[in-house]
DNA sequence: TTGATGACATAGC
DNA sequence: CGCTATGCCATCA
């Protein structure tokens, strides 16, 4: 099919599908495309296809609403990337997923 | 085709 | 409260 925004993962279109200034988590996101645990699912796609898909793997946390990056550096580029679009991130990499967790029940839409 | 890997989540102890 | 074991799917060699 001509899916020009469905890149064929669900996973991969759930991710595309974050608003900016939110995060989400993995637990949530592997949901929404249809997994109950799709966790590494979800960790399979932002290091496979991040690129690939232009994915914002800067939007996605664990569960605790904090960074898991193994690499510093790359939690450091996480951070940068959240404050840049609006959101408190802590220097620890906490984020309060109470102001800043995606609902996407409050955006069925998701349109501008 | 099989086996191994991947930035996790959850339940149980 | 913290660790261990299990689960899920797609991709790569």
């Amino acid at each position: 099919m001509n899916n020009t925004e469905s890149t064929g993962n669900a996973i991969i279109d759930v991710i595309l599908s974050i608003p900016i200034g939110k995060v989400a988590t993995y637990g949530q996101i592997a949901k929404l495309a249809g997994y109950r645990n799709g966790a590494r699912l979800v960790v399979w796609a932002l290091n496979s296809s991040w690129q690939k898909y232009n994915l914002p793997w800067y939007r996605i946390v664990n569960a605790k609403g904090k960074i898991s990056l193994s690499s510093e550096e790359g939690r450091f580029e996480q951070i940068r990337c959240l404050l840049n679009e609006g959101v408190k991130v802590s220097e620890e990499g906490q984020i309060d997923l109470q102001e800043y967790l995606w609902k996407p029940e409050l955006d069925p839409n998701q349109m501008s």
